[in-house]
DNA sequence: TGGCTAAGTAAACGGTGGTTTACATGATGT
DNA sequence: ACATCATGTAAACCACCGTTTACTTAGCCA
């Protein structure tokens, strides 16, 4: 006899926690005016309606979650001594990462009510505790360079895939970049 | 009094070429799916039915307005001994050009249609004749570099706008990049 | 066991999108 | 002047979107 599955079909969190799971996937993938209500929660396997019971409106479910992305993305635990190589390696993981806000971040630009709510979650929970990481000389300049070098790398990784960016990136490529992020903490 | 207009009221190819401009603008600012037949045909003082007429459907008018702002965009005649200054110049200027194509393509790259035609134009018309420009040696990787560098920019410049990117950047970010950029032909 | 409430569903609503169709009108050549 | 065709227009079409509403059903407690 199979075990019985303890719980109930019915779960507000569980459901809720698909539906956000959904969202970052699809939201990564398409961006915010291309990607459905009812794809998301096609994926997520419940009722569209559920969208809004639980996060109010798309725009909502949007900045939920891209925040908890950026949240994730934070990499002010990384040693400084290795900082290079340690964002290199995340930056060109053969597994992309599900947690690299970028492409979300990239491709949900074009909607203006998703580019006034990335721009203010990107700049309070990304770029100013960056900033504030690399210190008070010059850490906004530090803070913006990485953000740059990084967004570049993902797009020619993973929007309009280049050679020079892709899964056996050149040792010579490779190296350049981490010089290039190292030099920001050194 | 006033010389009469020798021009006619109707006029195809006028009339193409204030969609095409339209259409440049309004894919610069709202990508692909965002911009709307009506917004453009609204912009140039034409009845929505003409984009049809004259181009066949949204999508081709799209693939020709990236295409004449990529044929535009390539800077293969810089004196190379002057490359990452001129680049930076240009890239900074106060004045946004009307011809990056970069914003265009930063943002109409979540509609996976829009996404291939960029992805065909981008390749066909910029990154492989700069590619060729920087030699055979390492041409590629030099021109996904160049690629990176100025689309992470552009995108901190003209999207999320971080100060460090701003109209007044300061004097060792600027030279920070066009070190960068020159390092590219040297 | 029975009922009450949270959880989920189905269907519709108003708005908007690209595109097509049928029609009106200005330009041109005889 | 008039016929003809390119040019432009108005309106409708059909599909899709986010959201709301009315309803059904599962879970839980008395």
């Amino acid at each position: 006899m199979a075990e019985v599955d303890p719980r109930p079909q019915r779960d507000a969190q569980r459901t809720r926690a698909a539906i956000l799971a959904a969202a970052q996937e699809a939201f990564s993938r398409s961006g915010y005016s291309d990607t459905g209500v009812r794809d998301i929660t096609a994926a997520a396997g419940v009722n569209p309606a559920l969208v809004n019971r639980y996060f109010g409106s798309k725009e909502r479910l949007y900045e939920e979650a891209l925040g908890a992305l950026l949240d994730a993305a934070l990499i002010t635990d990384i040693p400084r001594e290795r900082f290079g190589e340690t964002v290199v390696a995340i930056l060109t993981a053969t597994q992309r990462s599900q947690l690299n806000p970028l492409p979300m971040m990239m491709l949900a630009s074009a909607d203006p009510t998703a580019r006034e709510i990335t721009d203010r979650l990107l700049k309070a929970v990304f770029i100013e505790p960056l900033a504030r990481w690399f210190g008070p000389e010059r850490g906004a300049g530090k803070a913006a360079f990485f953000s740059a070098l990084a967004s570049g790398l993902t797009v020619y990784r993973e929007l309009y895939p280049l050679d020079a960016f892709g899964a056996q990136m050149p040792e010579e490529a490779r190296n350049w970049l981490i010089a290039a992020f190292q030099s920001l903490v050194d």
